[in-house]
DNA sequence: GGGGTTGTTTTGTCCTAGACAAATATTGTC
DNA sequence: GACAATATTTGTCTAGGACAAAACAACCCC
C-alpha cells in the first residue's frame, strides 16, 4: 500500500545512492543492458526507484566479493537468494548474543516508538557499559540493520530511525566519560566520501574509555586539512573510520595520499567494516579491521612510545 | 616544510582534493587553457602539486561569489591579493560580537582545545538553558563560524571541529529533556542533499523544550520514505531542515514533491537560513526562517488543533 | 532609487563511443 | 597441488558536442 510513487532518479542521484560511478552505470548499461534507464525530454537517463534499488543490492553483494557480470543480469529473487545465503555465511563467524537485546530493537523500530527506543537502548548501554556495548552490542546491530534493509524487511526511514538513536546513544555515552588525557593523543575523521558518523563514534567511544585524548573532527575532512590540522594540534595518531560504502581502492588511494603528506611519526590507524574484506593493505598504516582489537593496540601503542620517549631522552 | 615530495595526481585524485568534478576540470582546461596537466605515458592528466593548490585556491574564492572565467586566469599571487581583499571587505560588514562567549569560542576553536570547547560550551549551556543557548548563542555563532572560515581566519578542520563539539552538546542537552507527549507530533528530518544536521538538532531543541513529541530521522530520507514513515507513525507535522548550501529552486521542487504525497491533514514546517534568502514560497508549507518563531508557531497550532478536535467530537 | 521582467553570457553536467590497464579467471606445465 | 602464462572481465579515462540552470546585465515601471 504505497502512497505514492517514487520519482524517477537522475544518474547522479543514483551515483549518490548507490556509490556506483556515473561512468560505471553508463558502462553497465552498455555491456549488460541493465540498468536500463527511461530518458526526459532531453535524453538524460532516468532511473525507476525500482531498479535503484536492485542496483543498490547488486553494490551490496559486490562488496562481498561477487562479480558484476554474474550479478546485473539476475532476477531481483536471484539477489536477494544470494544476500540472504551471504549474511547466513557471515552469521556463522558472528557471536552468538543475546537474541532478547536485538529482537526488541527491532520491534521497537518497526513501531517507529522513538521513547522505547531511547529507553531500551539507554537501559542497555547503562547495563554493558560504553565499551560492551559498542562492541557486543552496536557493531553486530548495524551489520543486522543493513543487512535486514537491503533484504526489504525494513524501510529506509527505519534505518534512519535506528542510526539517528544509536549515535543519540552513543553521543551520551561519550558525554559521561571523563575527557582523556592520555598519549597517544588521537585525532579523529573521516576521508571526503565516507559519510558513515556512526562507525567514527563508535571508535571514539572505544577510545575514550581507554583514557586516550581524542579530538574529533566529524565527517568529510579532506587530507590536505587533515595534515595541517594535525599537525597544528600536534596529533600523534590519526584515526580513520571507513563503512563498507566505500570503495576499496579508493579508499587505499586517499590513505597512501594522507600518509605522503603527515610526517612519519605520525600514526595512521585505519579501521572500519572495509577492512575485514580487504586483502592488499599498505605499509605504515595500522588496519583495524575489529573494534575489540583497539585495547592491544593502544597498549603497544604505549609502550613503544614509552621506548622512544626515553631513547630521545637519553 | 612538506615532509616528503607530493607526486603529480591524476585527475579522480584532483577530483577529490579539490571538489571539483572530473567534467569541470576538464571543461575549464578546455575553455579557459588551466588547469595545464601534464600527461602520461597512456595519454591521461597528471596534475602537479602546485596546480592542485592553485585549484584549492580558486575553489575557496568560488565560494565566496567569486565567477570562475575571472579566477583561472589569474596568476596565484593575485589570487592571493583577491582572497585578502575578499577577507578585508567581509571583515568590515561583519557584526563585531563582543560578548565574552563568542570570543572564547573562538579562542579554543584556534588552538583545537576539545576539552576546553567541552567544558565552555557546556557551562553555557547549563547557564543559559537549552533553549536560549540555541537561539541566542548557537545561531548567530553557526554565522560567525561560516564567515569566519570563508574569510579564511579559521581552517576546515576547526569548522569541523566547532560543528561536531556543538552537536555533541546539543545532544547532551536533548538528552535531559524528558521526552515530550504533547501535540503535535513532529517528525523532523532532511532531505536528500542536505546534510547538515545541526540546524536539524536546533529544531529539535526548541521543539523538545516546548514539550512537542519528536522523532528525528536523521539526514537525508527521500520523500517517499518520509511520506511513508509519517503516515504509519500517525505524525501531525513533518519538520524540515534546509541550508544556505542548498539550491533554493532544487529544495521548492523537493518540498511540491513531499508535499503531494502527504495528506492535507500533516502540516510541513520547512526551516533554516534558505528561507532566510528565498523569496518564493509555496502554498500549504509553512516557512520558518528563525528558529525564535517555533513557540509561537506551536502554540498557533495547539490553538487550531483544540479547536479542530472540539469540532470533529462536536 | 528600489523592484520586477526580460535577454545574454557563463557555467556545470550530461551525452556518445572508443581505448586501455588493472584486476580476476582460466589454462597449461611442472 | 603450486606456479606461470594467457584470456576475460571490469572500471576509468579520453574527446568533443549539447543544453539547461544560474548569474549577470539591461531595461522598464512605479
Amino acid at each position: 500500500m504505497q502512497p505514492a510513487e517514487l520519482p524517477d532518479a537522475a544518474i547522479s542521484a543514483v551515483e549518490r545512492e548507490t556509490g556506483l560511478s556515473k561512468d560505471t552505470l553508463r558502462m553497465w548499461e552498455r555491456r549488460y543492458g541493465f540498468p536500463s534507464p527511461l530518458r526526459d525530454a532531453n535524453g538524460e537517463r532516468l532511473y525507476p526507484a525500482e531498479q535503484v534499488h536492485k542496483l543498490r543490492l547488486i553494490s551490496r553483494l559486490l562488496d562481498r566479493g561477487l562479480r558484476p557480470r554474474q550479478l546485473v543480469g539476475e532476477a531481483l529473487e536471484q539477489l536477494i537468494a544470494r544476500a540472504e545465503a551471504a549474511e547466513a555465511k557471515s552469521a556463522e563467524s558472528a557471536p552468538v548474543l543475546e537474541s532478547a537485546l536485538f529482537e526488541t530493537t527491532l520491534r521497537l523500530l518497526r513501531a517507529y516508538d522513538e521513547t522505547g527506543l531511547r529507553v531500551h537502548l539507554s537501559a542497555a548501554l547503562q547495563r554493558l557499559g560504553l565499551q560492551r556495548f559498542v562492541i557486543e552490542f552496536v557493531a553486530p546491530m548495524n551489520r543486522w540493520v543493513g543487512d535486514a534493509w537491503s533484504r526489504g524487511q525494513i524501510a529506509i526511514s527505519q534505518e534512519h530511525l535506528y542510526t539517528e538513536q544509536m549515535e543519540h546513544q552513543l553521543r551520551q555515552g561519550l558525554g559521561a566519560v571523563y575527557p582523556g588525557t592520555h598519549r597517544p593523543s588521537v585525532m579523529l575523521t573521516t576521508l571526503p566520501g565516507e559519510e558513515h558518523q556512526l562507525g567514527l563514534l563508535m571508535a571514539h567511544a572505544c577510545l575514550a574509555v581507554e583514557g586516550v585524548r581524542c579530538v574529533s573532527l566529524g565527517i568529510q575532512t579532506p587530507a590536505w586539512d587533515i595534515a595541517e590540522a594535525a599537525r597544528q594540534h600536534g596529533a600523534d595518531v590519526v584515526g580513520l573510520s571507513f563503512s563498507e560504502a566505500l570503495r576499496p581502492k579508493h579508499a587505499l588511494e586517499m590513505l597512501q595520499d594522507l600518509r605522503a603528506r603527515l610526517p612519519a611519526s605520525v600514526e595512521i590507524w585505519a579501521g572500519g567494516a572495509l577492512w575485514a574484506r580487504t586483502r592488499r593493505q599498505i605499509g605504515a598504516v595500522r588496519f583495524i579491521s575489529r573494534l575489540d582489537q583497539l585495547p592491544a593496540i593502544i597498549a603497544e601503542y604505549r609502550e613503544h612510545r614509552a621506548h622512544d620517549t626515553r631513547a630521545e631522552a637519553g
